[in-house]
DNA sequence: TCACAAAACTGGTATATGCCACTATTATCA
DNA sequence: TGATAATAGTGGCATATACCAGTTTTGTGA
């Protein structure tokens, strides 16, 4: 197999507006497509996942503490190095759990050695939330995957990947 | 030329976690990888555009309504269909809408056929603030498209815009 | 024409996210 | 060791975005 190209000959019409969608020149601004593609998604795995309770960014986070703590990363789980891999800034990371650690799904413990550190780890009801939601993220990810292609689907989380990194990040600043 | 794959051969390491980003699956939900490269981008694009005073969005929404009146579509302009277009939920347009019209960039106009409609069109000032802001956005883009390929860009674009398309929010709700 | 459904906004509330200023703690180095 | 720099978070403020409950205005059909 080929490596899948993200331009699929044969797509749906790429356009939501009449087929006339580069007059508006969505096509044009990369951010502008990002974001509009972050909202409609946003929206589409929020309708399937919504009866956990949870916002998909939401479960992002408990996902990605499970499985930093499965991964039993030492260096996991302090705010700094969960806001650099979400590519989120610290404080907004921080704004993001307090409805969490609300809500008892997340609990920050200070670390002993470091008082200036603290460490986010899922509670039970963490783990329990985190499954409930998992199972409804996988019906909207298949779904998403039957209909944009598995392939096509792989390669545009490999190209987003991309741009997300901290090595593509560097370079750009580096333009400057 | 054929159609430029995605999956650049040789991309800078996909991963901003040591090599080793599968760990935590960011490769795996979709909706998670496109949020990620959001916030990665509006960083990026924000820092260079910044100089004009504009959030990205802002920009984006700036120039929507410059080219919307530029193409003189008479439904153009309604926030209904204003939001429909940006992907986003007329409520949050209205609110994203708000310290627009507060600094004069944007007037909100009544119909005067259908009092139930309004339509939002930059002000000249509103205009200014969008050339200035093209220009910086220009620089931004410039160096994206140079560091992660034209024709990458452009396929990576065309992907996002069918994600975003109704036609594949109507087809993904289908599946339900 | 009048009751009722539909459409287009508005406002309230909650999460998502970023920047900046500030505090607490730790690390450096003269 | 004591002044200073660096690190890790916190809190405030502003925008971004969504959902839902109204309110106003139109459209519809009996």
């Amino acid at each position: 197999m080929d490596e899948p190209a993200l331009t699929a000959s044969t797509p749906p019409a790429p356009a939501s507006d009449n087929g006339q969608s580069d007059r508006w020149g969505w096509d044009y601004c990369t951010n502008t497509a990002v974001r509009r593609a972050a909202r409609r998604l946003g929206q589409l795995y929020g309708d399937v996942t919504a009866p956990a309770g949870l916002m998909p960014t939401q479960h992002s986070l408990l996902t990605h503490l499970k499985l930093a703590a499965a991964a039993s990363d030492p260096a996991a789980g302090t705010l700094q190095n969960l806001a650099a891999a979400m590519v989120m800034d610290l404080s907004a990371l921080g704004h993001t759990l307090k409805p969490l650690v609300r809500d008892g799904y997340v609990e920050l413990v200070p670390d002993a050695r470091d008082r200036r550190v603290k460490r986010a780890r899922l509670t039970e009801k963490g783990e329990a939330k985190q499954a409930e939601g998992q199972a409804l993220w996988h019906v909207a990810q298949s779904r998403f995957d039957a209909l944009f292609g598995a392939q096509e689907s792989a390669a545009l989380r490999r190209a987003l990947a991309i741009v997300a990194s901290e090595e593509f990040a560097a370079a750009f600043k580096r333009g400057e």
